[in-house]
DNA sequence: CATAATTATACTCACTTCGAGCATAAGGAT
DNA sequence: ATCCTTATGCTCGAAGTGAGTATAATTATG
């Protein structure tokens, strides 16, 4: 029995037996420019940043950094994980590969051109996703019908109950508002009823219906719904935006940005109350007349509070209008 | 440069270049008895169940399920991916180490006992996060001071105050409130203050002061921590205590089991409140009579919450008493 | 130069949420 | 019968939040 423990703990410690496997390291590199959310792409734009972990990467983190940079020249900021998956049906040979993503946000001005890589709109790559504007017409017109219908062609009534729930959940139909957060479920029911582009590649139905928003090299643009989807979470109860930011801004522009995360507008009054009495931001004295209007003040954010406590992000006051 | 583009676009797709790596699943499995949350050990409650990800495995998923049932005879419910990272310091072998480690809830009645795995009540490992009763003295005798001296101990002002700013915020001091989600930042501050015994290990310090807590093997604790963070943030906006619970309870059991985890009382008439306008559960119509007092009724979860809505979970009415 | 258009900013109001506490109900123990 | 204990119902006040009104400070326009 001793010899069972240390052996379990053994195992458990190092497992140099273990067959080998190659790691991929995927980003989603978000910038916000003229109100648009954007995406750091490579291949056409239809891939995102990547390449194996390498023995000489200090740690996941840095080999990810690597390969963005030298894939696109882009530093790096803020980084965070996002989700690690096993893909077998890859290519044919006999080693397991791991894909590790991650999310990352860098400055407006940071961006810029290149014929290799560049930044996209992402929502380009999900247009049933802007809703600032109101409801995109693409999700009445096309989506819903042939989502509907797909519930249907279930036999099993409990599975097209099961279905129909699940759109009605994940697109806000009847009563249910539209939850922005729900990129991914949106993206993999879409999927499920191919929908988009991906879920047909391989198999020969000719070519399905056109099907609206660019589509993506292997997963990615799953990968891709998934940082969307952190983002949109994460900027209510953290204060991510600004690294997106410009080291100062007005108000409305912090807003903008917001509500291009978001895919929905906000109350603007309602918005500065929250931004203020959270005391995120102080002014920098300076005040902004561009846009025709009041000047507006300038601010910046204040490092400070990511050390002083326990920061709530942009609670998102939504507007219904 | 189409050249280039097809180049970068056929690299992300696959790597099979990339070197090899080994890829070992890490699982922390939760489960609360007598009103103690438990986690499921190997290796004389030093390690938590793990193994290398196999090329049968079908997915990491059921490679974590097939090591932790191999391991502990244990067959896992619900389980969620917490995060992975790379180690390098581990054997001299030139290939690197990735760990994907999981958290797995279950239910109470599966728990059994064993000689080479068990459940071992979590808070032998972080006895100052359990709130329940008060502040455990360890806090207040033994670790504050202990920390506020590291603090002081910096020769960088800055640095100084770096550190006692990130004690005050993560320990509570001050006016700040206790945050029982902040696990695993207090782990780190005392991982970096040596005072664990997992940051001595290896050097030839002699033996450390005695510590409160029981260490693990490797970065076990780390993971842990990592996961207990996760299920005390995840109970307050999904329905995930019910995975721990019988199939029917009394909201009082229910209440002592969010209590356990989150190492803190709630407030007794809001807890009720809270579950059941919310309609996460629904009367069995049976009631119980065991603790001596008025007989309480029973509930049961309801399923179909998961498929209805974007449910929130459990708000946690803090109790300031 | 007066007026309109546009954005900034201050405040109010109704409604909901939430921490707390009081009060009553329904069992068992003595 | 009385007390103790847990269950359960209800109220109150403070704080948070969605919406809307009102005023200020510019630029654009006639």
């Amino acid at each position: 029995m001793q010899d069972k423990t240390t052996q379990a703990t053994r195992q458990a410690q190092s497992s140099n037996q273990s067959h080998p496997v190659s790691a991929d390291l995927i980003a989603v590199v978000i910038a916000v420019t003229d109100g648009e959310p954007r995406v750091l792409t490579i291949g056409q734009a239809r891939a995102l940043p990547s390449g194996p972990f390498e023995l000489g990467h200090r740690s996941l983190q840095s080999g990810l950094r690597a390969w963005v940079e030298r894939q696109t020249g882009h530093p790096l900021g803020y980084i965070e994980q996002l989700y690690t998956f096993a893909d077998r049906d890859r290519t044919g040979d006999e080693r397991a590969q791991i894909s590790i993503s991650y999310l990352g946000l860098t400055r407006e001005e940071q961006v810029e051109r290149s014929p290799t890589h560049g930044w996209r709109g992402w929502y380009d790559y999900f247009p049933w996703e802007d809703h600032r504007v109101g409801v995109p017409p693409i999700l009445d017109d096309i989506l819903m019908p042939r989502l509907l219908a797909w519930a249907d062609e279930a036999e099993d009534p409990n599975r097209r109950h099961d279905r129909r729930q699940r759109v009605a959940y994940s697109f806000g139909l009847d009563d249910r508002d539209w939850n922005e957060e729900l990129v991914l479920q949106r993206y993999e029911l879409l999927y499920e009823a191919a929908l988009v582009a991906e879920a047909t590649r391989g198999r020969d139905n000719g070519s399905p219906p056109s099907i609206p928003g660019r589509p993506m090299v292997a997963d990615h643009r799953r990968i891709l719904a998934t940082g969307i989807a952190r983002l949109r979470t994460k900027i209510k109860y953290r204060p991510v935006v600004f690294e997106l930011m410009p080291p100062a801004f007005t108000l409305l522009q912090l807003q903008r940005t917001v509500e291009a995360l978001a895919g929905r507008l906000v109350h603007k009054q309602n918005f500065r109350r929250l931004i203020e009495q959270q005391d995120l931001v102080e002014e920098t004295g300076e005040t902004m007349s561009d846009t025709g209007g009041r000047p507006a003040k300038r601010f910046r954010f204040r490092q400070s509070v990511l050390a002083e406590r326990a920061v709530a992000g942009t609670k998102l006051p939504v507007s219904r209008a």
